[in-house]
RNA sequence: GGAGAGGUGGCCGAGUGGUUAAAGGCAGCAGACUGUAAAUCUGCCCGCGCAAGCGUACGCUGGUUCGAAUCCAGCCCUCUCCA
Protein backbone atom coordinates (compact mmCIF):
# COMPACT_ATOMS: atom_id res chain seq x y z
CA UNK A 1 0.00 0.00 0.00
CA UNK A 2 1.80 3.26 -0.81
CA UNK A 3 2.19 6.36 1.46
CA UNK A 4 -0.39 9.27 0.80
CA UNK A 5 0.55 12.41 0.87
CA UNK A 6 -2.38 13.75 2.09
CA UNK A 7 -3.16 13.85 5.72
CA UNK A 8 -6.75 13.33 4.64
CA UNK A 9 -5.92 9.69 3.27
CA UNK A 10 -3.34 9.50 6.22
CA UNK A 11 -5.53 9.60 8.36
CA UNK A 12 -8.54 7.69 7.20
CA UNK A 13 -5.75 4.99 6.21
CA UNK A 14 -3.90 4.83 9.76
CA UNK A 15 -7.36 4.74 11.18
CA UNK A 16 -9.16 1.90 9.80
CA UNK A 17 -12.20 3.72 7.72
CA UNK A 18 -10.62 2.51 4.40
CA UNK A 19 -12.29 -0.65 3.05
CA UNK A 20 -12.14 0.65 -0.86
CA UNK A 21 -11.18 3.89 -2.81
CA UNK A 22 -11.64 4.42 -6.52
CA UNK A 23 -8.28 6.15 -8.17
CA UNK A 24 -6.98 6.74 -4.72
CA UNK A 25 -3.56 8.16 -5.56
CA UNK A 26 -5.56 10.59 -7.52
CA UNK A 27 -7.85 11.19 -4.53
CA UNK A 28 -4.99 11.78 -2.84
CA UNK A 29 -3.35 14.33 -5.20
CA UNK A 30 -6.46 16.32 -5.10
CA UNK A 31 -6.57 16.42 -1.22
CA UNK A 32 -2.66 17.50 -1.06
CA UNK A 33 -3.33 20.71 -2.91
CA UNK A 34 -6.91 21.95 -2.75
CA UNK A 35 -10.07 21.30 -0.44
CA UNK A 36 -12.31 18.60 -1.54
CA UNK A 37 -15.77 18.97 -0.35
CA UNK A 38 -16.87 15.36 0.22
CA UNK A 39 -20.46 13.90 1.41
CA UNK A 40 -22.72 11.20 2.45
CA UNK A 41 -25.97 10.45 2.74
CA UNK A 42 -28.46 9.59 5.14
CA UNK A 43 -31.95 8.44 5.67
CA UNK A 44 -34.38 10.42 7.17
CA UNK A 45 -36.75 7.58 8.35
CA UNK A 46 -36.68 7.72 12.33
CA UNK A 47 -35.94 10.64 14.21
CA UNK A 48 -32.78 9.68 15.13
CA UNK A 49 -29.90 7.64 13.76
CA UNK A 50 -27.82 4.51 15.46
CA UNK A 51 -24.43 3.97 16.16
CA UNK A 52 -24.74 1.99 12.69
CA UNK A 53 -24.56 5.15 11.21
CA UNK A 54 -21.72 6.68 13.20
CA UNK A 55 -18.50 5.61 11.05
CA UNK A 56 -19.91 7.75 8.53
CA UNK A 57 -20.16 10.35 10.24
CA UNK A 58 -16.63 10.46 12.23
CA UNK A 59 -15.55 9.92 8.72
CA UNK A 60 -17.14 13.40 7.80
CA UNK A 61 -15.72 14.64 10.91
CA UNK A 62 -12.07 13.61 9.93
CA UNK A 63 -13.08 15.29 6.31
CA UNK A 64 -13.27 18.67 8.40
CA UNK A 65 -10.21 17.30 10.72
CA UNK A 66 -8.18 17.12 7.51
CA UNK A 67 -8.87 20.30 6.12
CA UNK A 68 -12.13 19.70 4.12
CA UNK A 69 -15.56 20.22 3.40
CA UNK A 70 -18.06 17.73 5.06
CA UNK A 71 -21.14 17.66 3.09
CA UNK A 72 -24.08 16.30 5.06
CA UNK A 73 -27.01 14.72 2.43
CA UNK A 74 -29.99 14.21 4.18
CA UNK A 75 -32.66 11.86 1.73
CA UNK A 76 -35.46 13.94 2.79
CA UNK A 77 -36.52 13.24 -0.96
CA UNK A 78 -35.55 9.62 -1.40
CA UNK A 79 -37.46 9.11 2.30
CA UNK A 80 -40.18 10.40 0.80
CA UNK A 81 -40.63 7.80 -1.43
CA UNK A 82 -40.04 5.07 1.50
CA UNK A 83 -37.12 2.58 0.97
CA UNK A 84 -38.92 -0.32 -0.16
CA UNK A 85 -36.18 -2.89 1.02
CA UNK A 86 -36.79 -5.77 3.32
CA UNK A 87 -39.86 -8.02 3.62
CA UNK A 88 -42.59 -5.91 5.12
CA UNK A 89 -44.33 -4.38 3.09
CA UNK A 90 -45.88 -1.21 2.45
CA UNK A 91 -44.31 0.30 5.24
CA UNK A 92 -46.63 3.54 6.28
CA UNK A 93 -45.05 6.42 4.38
CA UNK A 94 -43.48 9.09 5.97
CA UNK A 95 -45.13 12.72 5.28
CA UNK A 96 -43.29 15.87 4.24
CA UNK A 97 -43.44 17.01 8.06
CA UNK A 98 -42.58 13.98 9.78
CA UNK A 99 -39.52 14.03 7.32
CA UNK A 100 -38.52 17.39 7.80
CA UNK A 101 -38.95 16.98 11.80
CA UNK A 102 -36.74 13.88 11.64
CA UNK A 103 -33.90 16.21 9.55
CA UNK A 104 -33.91 18.72 12.24
CA UNK A 105 -33.72 16.11 14.79
CA UNK A 106 -31.27 14.51 13.30
CA UNK A 107 -28.72 17.14 12.32
CA UNK A 108 -28.34 17.83 16.36
CA UNK A 109 -26.56 14.90 16.54
CA UNK A 110 -24.21 15.97 13.40
CA UNK A 111 -23.56 19.60 14.97
CA UNK A 112 -21.72 17.52 17.72
CA UNK A 113 -19.15 15.90 15.56
CA UNK A 114 -19.23 18.73 12.47
CA UNK A 115 -18.87 22.52 12.27
CA UNK A 116 -21.22 23.91 10.50
CA UNK A 117 -21.07 27.28 9.08
CA UNK A 118 -20.46 29.18 5.59
CA UNK A 119 -16.18 28.92 5.24
CA UNK A 120 -14.71 27.18 2.82
CA UNK A 121 -14.42 24.11 5.74
CA UNK A 122 -17.28 24.60 7.35
CA UNK A 123 -19.63 21.87 7.11
CA UNK A 124 -23.21 21.98 5.54
CA UNK A 125 -26.14 20.02 5.38
CA UNK A 126 -28.52 19.89 2.50
CA UNK A 127 -31.34 17.69 1.58
CA UNK A 128 -32.13 15.94 -1.88
CA UNK A 129 -35.91 16.85 -2.13
CA UNK A 130 -34.97 20.14 -2.81
CA UNK A 131 -33.81 18.48 -6.49
CA UNK A 132 -35.61 15.16 -6.30
CA UNK A 133 -38.88 16.81 -5.93
CA UNK A 134 -39.02 18.88 -8.55
CA UNK A 135 -37.41 16.30 -11.29
CA UNK A 136 -40.37 15.18 -14.19
CA UNK A 137 -40.25 12.05 -14.89
CA UNK A 138 -39.32 12.24 -18.66
CA UNK A 139 -36.59 14.94 -17.97
CA UNK A 140 -34.87 12.75 -15.79
CA UNK A 141 -35.12 9.59 -18.06
CA UNK A 142 -33.95 11.82 -20.90
CA UNK A 143 -30.72 13.44 -19.41
CA UNK A 144 -30.12 10.18 -16.99
CA UNK A 145 -31.77 7.39 -18.48
CA UNK A 146 -29.44 6.93 -21.61
CA UNK A 147 -26.39 6.63 -19.20
CA UNK A 148 -27.60 3.53 -17.59
CA UNK A 149 -27.90 0.24 -19.00
CA UNK A 150 -29.78 -2.43 -17.71
CA UNK A 151 -27.36 -4.69 -18.05
CA UNK A 152 -25.07 -3.18 -16.01
CA UNK A 153 -27.81 -2.32 -13.37
CA UNK A 154 -28.15 -6.28 -13.12
CA UNK A 155 -24.31 -6.67 -12.16
CA UNK A 156 -24.32 -4.48 -8.94
CA UNK A 157 -24.70 -7.03 -5.82
CA UNK A 158 -27.85 -5.36 -4.18
CA UNK A 159 -29.21 -6.26 -7.15
CA UNK A 160 -28.01 -9.84 -7.85
CA UNK A 161 -28.33 -10.67 -4.40
CA UNK A 162 -32.07 -10.00 -4.14
CA UNK A 163 -32.33 -12.07 -8.16
CA UNK A 164 -30.16 -14.49 -6.76
CA UNK A 165 -32.74 -15.30 -3.81
CA UNK A 166 -35.48 -15.15 -5.49
CA UNK A 167 -36.48 -12.15 -3.51
CA UNK A 168 -38.79 -9.13 -4.62
CA UNK A 169 -36.32 -6.05 -6.41
CA UNK A 170 -39.98 -3.14 -7.25
CA UNK A 171 -38.92 -1.28 -10.17
CA UNK A 172 -38.81 1.68 -7.06
CA UNK A 173 -35.74 0.00 -5.24
CA UNK A 174 -34.22 -0.58 -9.07
CA UNK A 175 -34.23 3.46 -9.47
CA UNK A 176 -32.50 3.88 -6.13
CA UNK A 177 -29.40 4.09 -7.54
CA UNK A 178 -30.40 6.12 -10.49
CA UNK A 179 -31.66 8.51 -8.16
CA UNK A 180 -28.22 8.65 -5.43
CA UNK A 181 -26.13 8.91 -8.98
CA UNK A 182 -28.27 12.11 -9.71
CA UNK A 183 -27.38 13.38 -6.00
CA UNK A 184 -23.75 12.56 -6.59
CA UNK A 185 -23.63 14.78 -9.83
CA UNK A 186 -26.62 17.60 -8.21
CA UNK A 187 -23.60 17.99 -5.82
CA UNK A 188 -20.92 18.33 -7.83
CA UNK A 189 -22.46 20.73 -9.73
CA UNK A 190 -23.89 22.86 -6.62
CA UNK A 191 -20.99 22.23 -4.19
CA UNK A 192 -18.13 21.52 -6.07
CA UNK A 193 -18.44 17.56 -4.27
CA UNK A 194 -15.54 15.72 -5.44
CA UNK A 195 -15.80 12.73 -2.90
CA UNK A 196 -18.58 10.43 -1.63
CA UNK A 197 -17.72 8.62 1.30
CA UNK A 198 -20.17 5.59 2.37
CA UNK A 199 -20.31 2.47 4.23
CA UNK A 200 -18.93 -0.78 1.82
CA UNK A 201 -22.44 -1.96 1.11
CA UNK A 202 -22.48 1.99 -1.48
CA UNK A 203 -19.91 0.87 -3.09
CA UNK A 204 -21.85 0.29 -6.38
CA UNK A 205 -23.86 3.24 -5.62
CA UNK A 206 -20.88 5.70 -5.81
CA UNK A 207 -19.63 4.28 -8.53
CA UNK A 208 -22.76 4.73 -10.49
CA UNK A 209 -22.45 8.71 -9.31
CA UNK A 210 -18.71 9.39 -9.97
CA UNK A 211 -19.91 7.76 -13.56
CA UNK A 212 -22.75 9.88 -13.92
CA UNK A 213 -20.94 12.96 -12.74
CA UNK A 214 -18.31 12.32 -15.11
CA UNK A 215 -19.89 12.09 -18.51
CA UNK A 216 -22.46 14.82 -17.53
CA UNK A 217 -20.19 17.19 -16.03
CA UNK A 218 -16.91 16.01 -17.20
CA UNK A 219 -15.95 16.27 -13.62
CA UNK A 220 -13.81 13.77 -11.99
CA UNK A 221 -15.10 12.59 -8.73
CA UNK A 222 -13.92 10.00 -6.28
CA UNK A 223 -15.54 7.50 -3.59
CA UNK A 224 -14.61 5.87 -0.48
CA UNK A 225 -15.67 2.83 1.58
CA UNK A 226 -15.68 1.97 4.94
CA UNK A 227 -15.62 -1.19 5.88
CA UNK A 228 -18.60 -2.69 7.50
CA UNK A 229 -18.15 -2.33 10.79
CA UNK A 230 -19.00 -5.28 13.05
CA UNK A 231 -18.20 -6.89 16.12
CA UNK A 232 -15.31 -8.97 16.86
CA UNK A 233 -17.77 -12.34 17.06
CA UNK A 234 -19.58 -11.46 13.85
CA UNK A 235 -22.77 -9.57 14.54
CA UNK A 236 -24.02 -6.11 13.38
CA UNK A 237 -22.85 -3.60 15.87
CA UNK A 238 -25.68 -0.95 17.46
CA UNK A 239 -27.69 -3.56 19.76
CA UNK A 240 -27.94 -3.37 23.89
CA UNK A 241 -29.99 -4.91 26.45
CA UNK A 242 -32.74 -1.98 25.57
CA UNK A 243 -32.47 -1.93 21.74
CA UNK A 244 -31.38 0.12 19.29
CA UNK A 245 -28.19 2.62 20.47
CA UNK A 246 -29.80 5.78 19.26
CA UNK A 247 -27.21 9.02 19.18
CA UNK A 248 -30.04 11.50 20.04
CA UNK A 249 -29.89 12.01 23.46
CA UNK A 250 -34.17 12.07 23.94
CA UNK A 251 -33.87 8.30 22.92
CA UNK A 252 -31.29 7.13 24.73
CA UNK A 253 -29.46 8.36 27.37
CA UNK A 254 -25.98 9.28 27.57
CA UNK A 255 -25.43 6.27 30.60
CA UNK A 256 -26.85 3.72 28.07
CA UNK A 257 -24.54 5.17 25.37
CA UNK A 258 -21.36 4.77 27.56
CA UNK A 259 -22.45 1.57 29.04
CA UNK A 260 -22.82 0.44 25.41
CA UNK A 261 -18.75 1.35 24.55
CA UNK A 262 -18.13 -0.18 28.14
CA UNK A 263 -19.75 -3.44 27.19
CA UNK A 264 -17.11 -3.68 23.72
CA UNK A 265 -15.61 -7.27 23.44
CA UNK A 266 -11.62 -7.54 23.95
CA UNK A 267 -11.28 -7.97 20.22
CA UNK A 268 -12.96 -4.61 19.42
CA UNK A 269 -11.26 -2.12 22.00
CA UNK A 270 -8.65 -0.79 19.70
CA UNK A 271 -10.49 -0.50 16.66
CA UNK A 272 -12.98 1.15 18.05
CA UNK A 273 -10.89 3.60 20.08
CA UNK A 274 -9.40 4.82 16.32
CA UNK A 275 -12.38 4.88 14.26
CA UNK A 276 -14.69 6.25 17.12
CA UNK A 277 -12.93 8.90 19.00
CA UNK A 278 -10.23 11.42 18.75
CA UNK A 279 -7.53 9.84 20.76
CA UNK A 280 -4.53 10.01 18.91
CA UNK A 281 -2.53 6.57 17.43
CA UNK A 282 0.65 6.79 20.01
CA UNK A 283 -2.20 6.98 23.00
CA UNK A 284 -4.30 4.04 21.64
CA UNK A 285 -0.90 1.90 21.00
CA UNK A 286 -0.30 2.63 24.52
CA UNK A 287 -3.71 1.09 25.44
CA UNK A 288 -3.86 -1.67 23.22
CA UNK A 289 -0.88 -3.16 25.02
CA UNK A 290 -2.64 -3.83 27.92
CA UNK A 291 -3.74 -7.44 28.79
CA UNK A 292 -6.42 -9.75 30.52
CA UNK A 293 -8.61 -7.63 33.11
CA UNK A 294 -6.57 -4.04 32.81
CA UNK A 295 -8.11 -4.31 29.16
CA UNK A 296 -11.12 -2.84 31.14
CA UNK A 297 -9.43 0.27 31.49
CA UNK A 298 -9.13 0.50 27.59
CA UNK A 299 -13.11 0.73 27.61
CA UNK A 300 -13.68 2.92 30.15
CA UNK A 301 -11.33 5.39 28.01
CA UNK A 302 -13.34 4.29 25.12
CA UNK A 303 -16.48 4.74 26.83
CA UNK A 304 -15.70 8.09 27.86
CA UNK A 305 -13.98 9.48 24.42
CA UNK A 306 -17.14 8.09 22.15
CA UNK A 307 -19.30 9.11 24.86
CA UNK A 308 -17.70 12.69 25.02
CA UNK A 309 -18.04 13.41 21.53
CA UNK A 310 -21.51 12.99 21.07
CA UNK A 311 -22.87 14.00 24.71
CA UNK A 312 -20.13 16.49 25.97
CA UNK A 313 -17.93 15.99 28.75
CA UNK A 314 -20.27 16.43 31.83
CA UNK A 315 -22.83 13.56 30.69
CA UNK A 316 -19.71 11.57 29.96
CA UNK A 317 -18.63 12.00 33.47
CA UNK A 318 -21.45 11.77 35.28
CA UNK A 319 -22.47 8.58 33.37
CA UNK A 320 -18.62 7.41 34.22
CA UNK A 321 -19.61 8.12 37.80
CA UNK A 322 -22.88 6.21 37.76
CA UNK A 323 -20.96 3.07 36.03
CA UNK A 324 -18.19 3.33 39.00
CA UNK A 325 -20.43 3.25 41.77
CA UNK A 326 -22.85 1.10 40.84
CA UNK A 327 -20.35 -1.50 39.24
CA UNK A 328 -17.64 -1.30 41.54
CA UNK A 329 -18.78 -0.40 44.72
CA UNK A 330 -22.34 -1.85 44.20
CA UNK A 331 -23.71 0.85 45.12
CA UNK A 332 -26.28 3.54 42.40
CA UNK A 333 -25.52 6.44 40.88
CA UNK A 334 -27.98 9.38 39.74
CA UNK A 335 -27.66 8.75 35.77
CA UNK A 336 -29.48 5.60 36.46
CA UNK A 337 -32.54 4.65 34.63
CA UNK A 338 -35.32 5.82 37.70
CA UNK A 339 -39.06 4.83 38.41
CA UNK A 340 -41.32 7.02 40.63
CA UNK A 341 -44.39 6.48 42.87
CA UNK A 342 -42.77 2.29 43.57
CA UNK A 343 -43.68 2.17 46.70
CA UNK A 344 -46.69 -0.47 47.32
CA UNK A 345 -46.65 -1.24 43.94
CA UNK A 346 -45.74 -5.34 42.48
CA UNK A 347 -42.73 -6.07 41.50
CA UNK A 348 -43.51 -7.60 38.35
CA UNK A 349 -45.22 -4.17 37.50
CA UNK A 350 -42.14 -2.15 38.53
CA UNK A 351 -39.96 -4.31 35.94
CA UNK A 352 -42.29 -3.96 33.24
CA UNK A 353 -42.74 -0.22 34.24
CA UNK A 354 -39.25 0.92 34.46
CA UNK A 355 -38.46 -0.96 30.76
CA UNK A 356 -36.34 -4.20 32.12
CA UNK A 357 -38.80 -6.11 31.10
CA UNK A 358 -41.16 -6.46 28.28
CA UNK A 359 -44.40 -7.88 30.57
CA UNK A 360 -45.22 -9.06 33.43
CA UNK A 361 -44.48 -12.80 32.33
CA UNK A 362 -41.21 -12.23 31.09
CA UNK A 363 -40.75 -10.27 34.59
CA UNK A 364 -42.24 -13.54 36.66
CA UNK A 365 -39.87 -15.78 34.41
CA UNK A 366 -36.59 -12.93 35.30
CA UNK A 367 -37.42 -13.47 38.80
CA UNK A 368 -37.39 -17.49 38.21
CA UNK A 369 -33.92 -17.33 37.37
CA UNK A 370 -33.07 -15.17 40.22
CA UNK A 371 -32.13 -12.17 38.20
CA UNK A 372 -33.86 -9.55 39.94
CA UNK A 373 -32.45 -8.01 42.92
CA UNK A 374 -33.31 -5.35 45.03
CA UNK A 375 -30.52 -3.58 46.91
CA UNK A 376 -28.75 -6.83 45.85
CA UNK A 377 -30.81 -9.08 47.53
CA UNK A 378 -32.40 -11.41 44.89
CA UNK A 379 -36.47 -11.69 44.90
CA UNK A 380 -37.41 -14.87 44.90
CA UNK A 381 -41.50 -14.18 45.14
CA UNK A 382 -42.94 -13.00 42.30
CA UNK A 383 -45.76 -11.94 44.35
CA UNK A 384 -43.83 -9.37 46.43
CA UNK A 385 -44.99 -5.76 46.84
CA UNK A 386 -41.89 -3.42 46.84
CA UNK A 387 -41.91 -0.82 49.84
CA UNK A 388 -39.72 2.51 49.23
CA UNK A 389 -38.66 4.43 51.98
CA UNK A 390 -36.91 7.91 51.58
CA UNK A 391 -33.86 6.12 50.56
CA UNK A 392 -34.50 5.12 46.45
CA UNK A 393 -34.20 0.95 46.19
CA UNK A 394 -32.08 -0.03 43.90
CA UNK A 395 -33.45 -2.75 41.47
CA UNK A 396 -31.33 -4.70 39.26
CA UNK A 397 -31.88 -6.98 36.39
CA UNK A 398 -29.02 -9.47 35.86
CA UNK A 399 -25.50 -7.68 36.58
CA UNK A 400 -26.56 -4.84 33.58
CA UNK A 401 -28.70 -3.21 34.16
CA UNK A 402 -29.66 -1.36 37.28
CA UNK A 403 -32.20 1.24 38.10
CA UNK A 404 -33.40 3.72 41.10
CA UNK A 405 -36.99 2.88 42.46
CA UNK A 406 -38.57 6.08 44.19
CA UNK A 407 -41.22 6.27 46.79
C1' G B 1 -53.21 -13.98 -19.74
C1' G B 2 -51.54 -19.56 -18.89
C1' A B 3 -48.88 -23.38 -15.93
C1' G B 4 -46.27 -24.58 -11.59
C1' A B 5 -44.24 -23.41 -6.61
C1' G B 6 -44.96 -20.69 -2.31
C1' G B 7 -46.73 -17.02 1.88
C1' U B 8 -45.49 -20.15 9.48
C1' G B 9 -43.45 -16.64 15.68
C1' G B 10 -37.67 -10.74 15.29
C1' C B 11 -35.12 -13.65 11.10
C1' C B 12 -34.25 -18.53 8.72
C1' G B 13 -36.99 -22.93 8.54
C1' A B 14 -39.89 -27.88 9.91
C1' G B 15 -44.78 -29.11 10.17
C1' U B 16 -50.56 -31.88 5.71
C1' G B 17 -56.81 -32.92 10.62
C1' G B 18 -56.34 -33.73 17.33
C1' U B 19 -50.68 -35.58 21.65
C1' U B 20 -49.11 -28.07 17.94
C1' A B 21 -48.37 -22.04 21.51
C1' A B 22 -46.36 -24.84 16.69
C1' A B 23 -39.52 -29.10 15.73
C1' G B 24 -34.68 -27.13 14.72
C1' G B 25 -31.28 -23.05 13.92
C1' C B 26 -29.94 -17.78 14.42
C1' A B 27 -30.64 -13.43 17.18
C1' G B 28 -32.08 -11.96 22.24
C1' C B 29 -32.48 -12.39 27.79
C1' A B 30 -30.97 -14.76 32.37
C1' G B 31 -27.93 -18.28 35.47
C1' A B 32 -22.91 -20.58 36.16
C1' C B 33 -17.63 -19.39 35.15
C1' U B 34 -15.21 -14.41 34.69
C1' G B 35 -13.03 -8.95 34.00
C1' U B 36 -19.81 -5.00 33.15
C1' A B 37 -15.05 -9.17 27.77
C1' A B 38 -14.86 -13.60 24.69
C1' A B 39 -15.61 -18.80 24.62
C1' U B 40 -18.32 -22.70 27.03
C1' C B 41 -22.37 -25.08 29.69
C1' U B 42 -27.60 -24.53 31.51
C1' G B 43 -32.39 -22.34 31.46
C1' C B 44 -35.87 -19.00 29.22
C1' C B 45 -37.85 -16.86 24.93
C1' C B 46 -46.85 -14.48 22.40
C1' G B 47 -50.07 -11.96 26.18
C1' C B 48 -53.09 -12.06 30.83
C1' G B 49 -53.38 -14.95 35.42
C1' C B 50 -50.38 -17.17 41.92
C1' A B 51 -52.60 -21.17 39.54
C1' A B 52 -56.18 -24.25 37.09
C1' G B 53 -56.97 -21.74 32.94
C1' C B 54 -58.19 -17.97 29.39
C1' G B 55 -57.11 -14.92 25.10
C1' U B 56 -54.66 -14.30 20.75
C1' A B 57 -51.35 -16.49 16.57
C1' C B 58 -49.36 -19.90 11.06
C1' G B 59 -51.14 -13.98 4.02
C1' C B 60 -56.81 -12.23 4.08
C1' U B 61 -62.14 -13.65 4.19
C1' G B 62 -65.53 -17.30 4.55
C1' G B 63 -66.66 -22.69 4.85
C1' U B 64 -66.25 -28.19 6.21
C1' U B 65 -65.42 -30.68 11.03
C1' C B 66 -66.60 -32.43 17.80
C1' G B 67 -61.63 -30.38 16.43
C1' A B 68 -57.85 -26.77 11.14
C1' A B 69 -51.32 -23.92 10.42
C1' U B 70 -52.95 -28.52 8.22
C1' C B 71 -59.08 -29.92 4.17
C1' C B 72 -62.47 -26.67 0.71
C1' A B 73 -63.78 -21.82 -1.82
C1' G B 74 -62.71 -16.91 -3.04
C1' C B 75 -59.27 -13.00 -2.70
C1' C B 76 -54.30 -10.58 -1.99
C1' C B 77 -49.05 -11.01 -2.53
C1' U B 78 -44.19 -13.34 -4.12
C1' C B 79 -41.17 -16.53 -7.20
C1' U B 80 -40.17 -19.67 -11.70
C1' C B 81 -41.39 -20.94 -16.65
C1' C B 82 -44.48 -19.83 -20.88
C1' A B 83 -47.33 -16.03 -23.84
Amino acid sequence: MAEYQSSLLRLLETRGYIHQATDAAALDALASREIVPGYIGFDATAPSLHVGSLVQIMMLRRLQQAGHKPIVLMGGGTTKIGDPSGKDESRKLLSHEEIQANIASIRKVFEHFLTFGDGPTDAIMVDNADWLDRLSYIDLLRTVGPHFTVNRMLTFDSVKLRLDREQPLTFLEFNYMILQAYDFRELARRHGCRLQLGGSDQWGNIVNGMELTRRMEGIEVYGVTTPLITTADGAKMGKTASGAVWLNADQLPAYDYWQFWRNTADADVVRFLKLFTDLPLERINELAKLEGQAINEAKVVLANEATALLHGREATEAAAETARRTFEEGAAGGELPTLANADGVPILQVLTSIGFTASNGEAKRKIAEGAVKLNGETVTDPQWIVSVGDEPLKLSLGKKRHGLLFK
